[in-house]
This record gives structure tokens, C-alpha cells and sequence, in this order.
DNA sequence: TTTTGGAATATGGTATACCAAAAACCTTGC
DNA sequence: GCAAGGTTTTTGGTATACCATATTCCAAAA
């Protein structure tokens, strides 16, 4: 049933708009509020215990994120991801990963090499070990550094809230027999197109690993079957 | 220096935060707003003879944009377009036109593609005609099309944002020596692909299209270096 | 019983008020 | 004249008040 907000703490010095907008953001990532409930203003802010101006920006800034959809003279609601959103979301992943890949290859530094190297190496010994959450937060910096690298400040951050999506769907680890091997490969295929200033190559490279992991996902999650057509 | 707002028309049944919005996106797009220049909340919300509640909304939308930059504690600045800028937005809308191409050729309709043809025809009739503004309207009609057969919410929509940008940097219309007849072939090569339903193919022809484009509006524009480094 | 008119309510949009923090300016002592 | 410190102003963030519209619900009349 509904949802009940609990009331909101001032210890952070951040604005309080950004704490709605985490809570609300969270709440609908988790499925704690279902699609097509409605929010509103008044309610959440009276649980929340402040007034309805921060709500009202987080709401905004949701809507602007497509988290929730504006009915006009309705209010706003919940909206449900289908499948066709999620496949939509890697797909715009994977373009995007593959166009920021091919910036980077003219701009990375031998500093950063180094470091997706290691990273590389420590991915696969943390996959082979089965420890999937370290091996994923080591994943999410190897992308996080090839990102940076491109000093391309949209891309960056779109890609960024890209991510935020995807790992709240991928939250439960998973492997797929075999798979550690293969992006172990991957990555290497990407960090030797970015050594060698290749775009096209790196273009290529980051969007077959892209490619790969989002169907090696799809396989999963559409077995398990956690998410609602 | 700084720009006077006029009185808001309350004409339109609209929202006036929607109003807002547009007069400050379009006063920044068409530089009546200078890079660096400060937003004041207060003062705006006087000019226009509103409240800031409005304002304070149509502010936030455009940090979403990026049109402005938020920095704290100094307020909202209009933020430069640097020829990086341009070519990061460029570059975007390439990635996303070879994607959402990709996706339309597995969901276009013969219905759709009839159009494309008729549009393409068109397209280089008048531009062939030294009509250019016909042209990039049809031109942008094209795409569209393309576009909305795709079905994907969120690539359509950012591709439109991108897109409304790239027409205020084009304004001028402009003509390269041979292009409308590669244009031609271009939107050929796309129907072609589309029509076999050929995603692969599609994803390249449009790629290649937008990459063709991007580069003939590079050369006129860092030629005529209108656009402040 | 059904329909219709209207009042009560819910809700979002806008305006205004208040507050805290930072910046600018002014005052005063040297 | 100049610097240090305090005061005023500016500005954004938040709270609250007000308003218009749409929906709901109830009552009265056919």
C-alpha cells in the first residue's frame, strides 16, 4: 500500500531539496512505490515534516528524469519500467559508452592507462574469486575512469545517471558462466585501443563489452523474471 | 549589457513557469543573455512582473539543460557554448541518430518509409533549388519520422533538446558545394537500410549521415568563427 | 430511483514572507 | 590614507498563504 515517508533529517548541510529528491528517487528505484501511484506534494511533505517548495523541486527534477510522469490536472505518478524501457536504457548505455570511449582514445593520459590496467587485472581475480560486489564496484571504476578521461561533461553525466539506473536493476550479482573470462578479455581490448589512440578501435571495443554485458544481463534478469511487462 | 525582460502575457493558458522558461532558453540560445552573466531570481521575477516561485522553476530546468551553471553561494550564470561544447553536442546526437536508426529498423512501417522516400525526393528538389530553409525544414522532417517510428521515448526526446540546440547553431543556413547530392545518397542508403529492416546497416548509413553533416557544419562554422572559443 | 446542481474538498500553481549566509559597504581607529 | 571590524544589503532556500480548477459527493427534484 502507500508508502510512508518518515521525517526528514537536518543534519546534512545539503540542501533539503536534494534529500527528497534522493529519498523519492530511491523509494521508486526500490519499488517502494509502485507505478502509478500518485505523489503529492502535501502529503510527502507533511511526512517529511517540511514544507512543499523542496518537494516540489525534487518532484520537478524527477519528472525531468522520467521517474515519474506528470498527468496534467491528475498530479504526478509513478511511472513503471517495462521491458522496453530497460532494453531502451542499455541501449542508450551502450552508444553512449562506445561514443565516450572513442573521445577518450585522444585524450587519455599514460597515468590513467595504468590504472584501468590494474584495475583490469584486479576485476578478473575478484570475479574468479566469486566475490561479485567487489569485482562490480571495481567494474564501476574502471568505466569511471575511462569517463573522466573523455572531458566530455554531458556525456559524463548522462552516463552517469544511466548507471544509477542500471545497477539498481542489476543489484542482484550475477554471473554468467564463463563471463569473468570474457570481459576480461574485453577490457583488454579497450585498454589496447585506448593505448594506442585508436577511436575507432576503442569505439568498437567498449561497444561489443557494452553490447555483451547488457545481454549477458538481459539473459538473467528476463529468467528470473523480476520485472514487470 | 544587461538584457531588460518585458511584462509576461498571460495570454497563454500555458504554465507561466513554462513561459519562462522558453523566453530565458531562447534569450540565452539567441545571446541576447551574455556568457557569465548572472540570473538574479528577484530581478527577473520584477521584470517579467511575476513572483520568483515561477522563475526559481524555469532556472532549475535550465541547470538541467545546462544552459546555466548553478554555482554556489554566487548564483546562476549563463554558461559560454565553447566550440568543445559544440562538438560534444555534435558528437551526441551522432551516437544517438546512428542508435535510434538502428532501433527504427526493426518497428518502421512500409507507411513510414513511403514518406521517407517522398521526403528525400523533396529534400533535394529544393535544395538543389537553392531553397535552403524548405530544405532543413523537410530535412528535419525526415529525421523525425525516423525518429518516432523508433518508439523510443527517451532517445526521441533528448535527440529533440539536441536538436533544438544544433538549429540555433545553424541558424545560417548554409550550403557546401556538393553536399545536397550526397545528402541524397546519404538518405538513400538510409531508406535502404530501414526498409530491409537491416539494423546494422541502418546504424551505420545514419551514423555516416550524421557524421557528413556535422563535419560540412564544422567547416562553415569554424570558418566563419562565429562562435567564441 | 435517477439525475442534476451545487457545495465541499483536493490539488497544483503562484505569490509572498521569512531566514541564513555571504558579499559589499561603511565606519572607526590607527 | 588605510586596515579591521562591524553593519547593511543581496540572494537563494524554505515556509506559508492564497487562488483557480477539477473532482467528488450529497441532496433535492423529476
Amino acid at each position: 500500500m502507500a508508502h510512508h515517508f518518515s521525517p526528514i533529517k537536518f543534519d546534512d548541510n545539503g540542501h533539503i531539496r536534494d534529500s527528497v529528491f534522493s529519498i523519492l528517487r530511491n523509494a521508486i528505484l526500490d519499488k517502494k512505490l509502485e507505478p502509478g501511484q500518485r505523489l503529492v506534494e502535501r502529503t510527502i511533505a507533511e511526512q517529511m515534516g517540511i514544507s512543499r517548495t523542496p518537494v516540489r523541486e525534487a518532484i520537478n527534477k524527477l519528472i525531468l528524469e522520467r521517474l515519474v510522469t506528470h498527468i496534467p490536472r491528475k498530479g504526478v505518478v509513478v511511472s513503471g519500467f517495462t521491458k522496453a524501457d530497460i532494453v531502451e536504457i542499455l541501449f542508450i548505455r551502450t552508444s553512449l559508452e562506445a561514443l565516450i570511449c572513442s573521445i577518450a582514445a585522444n585524450k587519455i593520459k599514460p597515468r590513467e592507462l595504468k590504472r584501468l590496467e590494474s584495475l583490469a587485472k584486479q576485476i578478473s581475480d575478484e570475479h574468479g574469486k566469486g566475490n561479485l560486489k567487489k569485482s562490480n564496484q571495481l567494474n564501476d571504476k574502471f568505466h569511471e575512469i575511462i569517463y573522466r578521461s573523455a572531458e566530455s561533461p554531458r556525456v559524463y553525466s548522462f552516463l552517469n545517471t544511466l548507471h544509477e539506473y542500471i545497477s539498481k536493476f542489476t543489484q542482484v550479482a550475477y554471473s554468467k558462466p564463463g563471463r569473468p573470462e570474457e570481459v576480461w578479455v574485453e577490457h583488454n581490448a579497450i585498454i589496447e585501443a585506448l593505448r594506442k589512440h585508436d577511436s575507432s578501435a576503442a569505439e568498437v571495443a567498449a561497444k561489443s563489452h557494452a553490447e555483451n554485458s547488457c545481454k549477458a544481463y538481459l539473459e538473467m534478469a528476463f529468467l528470473a523474471d523480476d520485472i514487470k511487462p
